[in-house]
DNA sequence: ATGAAAGCGCTAACAG
DNA sequence: CTGTTAGCGCTTTCAT
């Protein structure tokens, strides 16, 4: 049987609410009390039940992350250990532990949120994903749990707190970029249109695009999976077209990196006959061959603010609705060059 | 106020512990009854306090995942996400949850295992790496509390319960693949030598360039991060040789790709001139060109044993240690290839 | 087959 | 400053 307040209580010759009370630092204890019944902890190698306290705090100083659900594949992507590594160190900071949710398909994410949510499991709740008409988004809202999506919801964007990157502008930038180096034919290549940021990097490729007059054939838009095959197969597609693009704009860097060897067997070479120029700055980006061209969104610190802000609304339920856009970056590399008179 | 046991009690008419009864399917209630309180908790939307119930059961029907600290940048692999997957399920069919720890660095994650382990947080914990003298797992066997390791332990090793493939066979096996194929000069790439992932891979491709009787200079051996960028330092070290290799057995398959691509730089092309053959068959593997001859370690396998084995342990603590060998499968790819005559 | 009551380990009034 | 007391929501003897 583990070592409980009484225990402690009795070797510090107090009562179980002054051990308590020194466990919280209370101010009204003196210091000498705390002095005997710290040593008495420590001697009997106690530590709290958090069971107990959580029920009687009713909190349990834990947040539940929601990952996609794992019949996703994009769940290979090593954005979701990089962001888990920014919410973790936030929330050790905070002295909050972390619940994750791995659901094998939606209807499983969404049993594991009613059961954190009701089980009193976690205080909050933060979501790695944002895609239209998410009845997980719904139930959070409707019994009014505290919860920040990373990404732009698709509904109701100004009842929910969410941290984000401004996509649509880096996507703009990065758009530029390639219309600066000489790039007429400029494609898209992006993830599930139902993702949030997948049509925000869109329209910023867009706006670019018609702001500069260039042709814009639906074909150049691809969509296809967050990962190395679908950059594979949206290389397939692009360049069967009878005026394949000078230029890329992909919404993930590994992605790019399955453009890049789809494009090589087939004999293009990247930057000398395609540019690219794409998203996250994954660890990876900056040592393939070549580096590529993408936009530094800072997923740790996206991961850090997420949780900073759950955990104020957790404390503080009457919290408004808040909107965090962490600044990116864009790394200029290789990948995207002047593109060569033909 | 959330709905609890008593209010569901009250509205079907019957005792608080009659409802208890019901939860817990107790055979010695009759249908009737059970019937008419489900009912009851259904129109109340009644769900159980997790930690109330844990905190009389003395259980959390959690378990905790360690990952190594994230100080280390090999939590970049998607390794991770992928096993993770595997354990989710696992836990999720078998009713329980994951916490998971994601320290800063090595301290923390102590902590956290401490935390977990004494606040009851969870019943028992799987350790995501393997290293020599870990202070983590002496705690948890001083404790005696129930954990499993993925990967094979260094020290005491009939006494820890654990879930691997043999990677001495495999490497030996992928070794001999390159032999077979011509190649007499071949070198190992892995990761830490503290890992004993690492060390089991070193000495299978030992026992098989001994045993063909090769060349073995010590510079053959080289110790890199376990990412894309390891692969590159690796290939700066073995490329300055005076007879740099022509065969590689490379210990991930992120640093394979590091590899590929920094030969590439120098010149040198994979598989005309150096074939390279390696382990874990990521997503991104097959794709990436030239695709990867790799060993399929089964990442979701052992992430579904070490649950499976850690809940029989956390049920029964007398189980006895246990040892879970996944077989592997080696995908031969196109990253290997005949050794042309120079 | 069901109810009453005790208690898991902790915190939070309320006294003093 | 510190002790007493009453629960938090649930399970579990022990009765009946």
């Amino acid at each position: 049987m583990a070592v409980t307040i009484k225990d402690v209580a009795k070797v510090a010759g107090v009562a179980p609410s002054t051990v308590s009370r020194v466990i919280a630092d209370n101010p009204r204890i003196s210091m000498n009390t705390k002095i005997r019944v710290r040593k008495a902890m420590k001697d009997l190698g106690y530590h709290p039940n958090v069971n107990a306290r959580n029920l009687v705090a009713r909190s349990s100083q834990a947040i539940g992350v929601i990952m996609p659900s794992s019949a996703d594949n994009a769940l290979q992507n090593p954005f979701f250990p990089e962001i888990l590594r920014g919410i973790g160190a936030c929330a050790h900071e905070m002295k909050y532990s972390l619940y994750i949710s791995t659901g094998g398909n939606e209807q499983e994410v969404y049993e594991e949120v009613q059961g954190m949510v009701h089980g009193n499991r976690v205080d909050g709740i933060i979501l790695l994903y944002s895609r239209v008409a998410d009845p997980v988004q719904q139930f959070l809202i409707d019994v009014k749990f505290p919860f920040v999506i990373v990404g732009k919801p698709k509904e109701r964007e100004s009842e929910i707190t969410y941290v984000d990157n401004d996509n649509v502008k880096a996507s703009k930038e990065l758009t530029n970029h390639l219309i600066e180096l000489g790039h007429e034919r400029i494609a898209f290549i992006g993830g599930s249109p139902k993702l949030t940021v997948t049509t925000d990097r869109l329209q910023g490729y867009k706006t670019a695009i018609e702001a500069a007059n260039l042709p814009a054939p639906l074909d150049y838009v691809v969509h296809a999976e967050f990962l190395t095959s679908g950059g594979r197969d949206a290389v397939e597609q692009l360049f069967a077209l009878e005026a394949p693009p000078t230029g890329l704009v992909i919404a993930d860097d590994l992605m790019s990196l399955g453009v890049i060897n789809t494009l090589e067997e087939i004999g293009l070479k990247c930057p000398d006959d395609v540019s690219i120029t794409s998203f996250n700055n994954l660890y990876l980006s900056a040592f393939i061959n070549p580096p590529l061209t993408t936009v530094d969104i800072q997923i740790y610190m996206l991961g850090m603010h997420a949780t900073r802000c759950l955990i104020e609304k957790a404390k503080d339920k009457e919290e408004p609705a808040k909107r965090i856009i962490v600044p990116y970056e864009i790394k200029y590399r290789q990948s995207s060059e002047f593109l060569k008179e033909e």
